[in-house]
DNA sequence: AACTCGGGGAC
DNA sequence: GTCCCAGAGTT
């Protein structure tokens, strides 16, 4: 009895299908980038850490983290090793705080059930923390050949002009048919060498000639059979995110000083800045007052207000400076668990919102 | 399936 | 200002 056939595709195969993965891994070879830091290696360790910065953060941004990690981290076992605090300070800046908790703990795992060695194959890398579907197959791809897709933005962008994908790539529908057609895409098994320029093709078509703004059809490898560029619809593939409004919300900090240093408290491991050292919050002058009061500051003076916006809200944040008053303080000058004095000029070693961290440099600066 | 997580680059 | 980026985890 012969196995069952696999289903048949969703989609046509047409030429363009059957060719895509060799024009693409061509166009790679000759055309894509080949220099970054996180490549020329197949060590797991080092892809995973590029990948894991990699999401949602352009390569710009990461490559001087990358750097900074690598030099303070040079394995699984060093990062594994680390404490938690040293890890977010690091990470500081980059955003998804998540991800930095997510990697620490995954270095752990991969230390204490894996005896340091990375899985090889996508769905038991998928099992790790901050590794899921995409992530999972980028790592499998480069550091052991694995025949298995990503999908992130930059290909949904690239699928949906190069096929003419309709719908908005958030959407579930849509992107469960990216997935299968991704997965149609791949290089045969006999190609397997070729996964790697392969993966390494899909980001660097996004990245460098697919982009969002102006694409470069000219010099694209598949001009002529992409769908956007034949119809002339570049602008309105992939569909955008349907727009929403985004709220807006108001809070009060508190910047208790004593000589140099300032009142830090670590938020809660959950939501906005989760696990990172901010500044005491009130909801309202009265309530800032009051806790600069119990702190035993004196009547707190407002600086300038700052806006911060993230992707789901807007948040204006009102400061208000608060001295320590002689010998009024209840608070122990020394840290605990979750408050810490720290001097302006140390802050480096601690992970400080973007916004927060904005607002202290301001502080030490000529204004006061 | 929809929502929640950030900061910065590009425009 | 807007939009999006080498997405994952939670609800």
């Amino acid at each position: 009895m012969k196995p069952p056939r696999t289903a048949p595709a969703p989609f046509p195969v047409t030429p363009l299908h059957r060719t895509f993965a060799t024009r693409l891994v061509a166009w790679q070879r000759e055309h894509g980038r080949h220099d970054l830091p996180w490549q020329n290696t197949r060590d797991p360790y080092r892809i995973w850490l590029s990948e894991i910065m990699l999401q949602q953060t352009q390569v710009s941004t990461v490559v001087p983290y990358y750097t900074r990690f690598l030099e303070r981290y040079p394995d699984v076992a060093a990062l594994a090793a680390a404490p938690i605090d040293d890890v977010m300070a690091l990470w500081a800046g980059l955003g998804y705080y998540s991800r930095a908790r997510n990697l620490h703990r995954c270095a752990q795992v991969v230390v204490a059930a894996h005896g340091g060695a990375f899985p090889s194959t996508p769905d038991a890398l998928a099992e790790l923390p901050g590794i899921g579907r995409s992530t999972a197959a980028a790592i499998a791809s480069f550091a052991y050949a694995a025949r298995a897709t990503i999908l992130d933005g930059n290909v949904k962008r690239v699928l949906a002009r190069v096929f003419g994908v309709e719908g908005f790539p958030g959407e579930k529908r849509v992107e469960n048919d990216m997935w299968a057609l991704a997965e149609s895409l791949l290089p045969d098994a006999a190609n397997a060498a070729d996964v790697s320029a392969y993966t390494q093709g899909l980001m660097d078509l996004g990245a460098t000639l697919c982009v969002r703004g102006k694409p470069d059809c000219a010099r694209c490898p598949f001009a002529g059979d992409c769908v956007a560029q034949s119809t002339g619809r570049q602008r309105e593939l992939p569909a955008a995110r349907p727009k929403k409004a985004v709220p807006t919300r108001k809070t009060w900090m508190l910047v208790l000083r004593d000589g140099d240093a300032v009142l830090l408290e670590r938020r809660p491991p959950a939501g906005i800045w989760g696990g990172l050292w901010s500044l005491p919050q009130a909801d309202g002058d009265a309530a800032l007052a009051e806790l600069a009061r119990g702190f035993g500051g004196g009547g707190p003076v407002p600086l300038a207000p700052l806006t911060h916006t993230f992707t789901h809200f807007r948040l204006e944040i009102e400061p208000r400076l608060s001295d320590m008053t002689d010998g009024g303080g209840v608070l122990p000058h020394g840290r605990d668990a979750d408050t810490t004095w720290v001097p302006l000029s140390r802050l480096d070693a601690y992970g400080v919102p973007a916004p927060v961290r904005k607002l202290l440099d301001a502080l030490s600066g000529p204004l006061l």
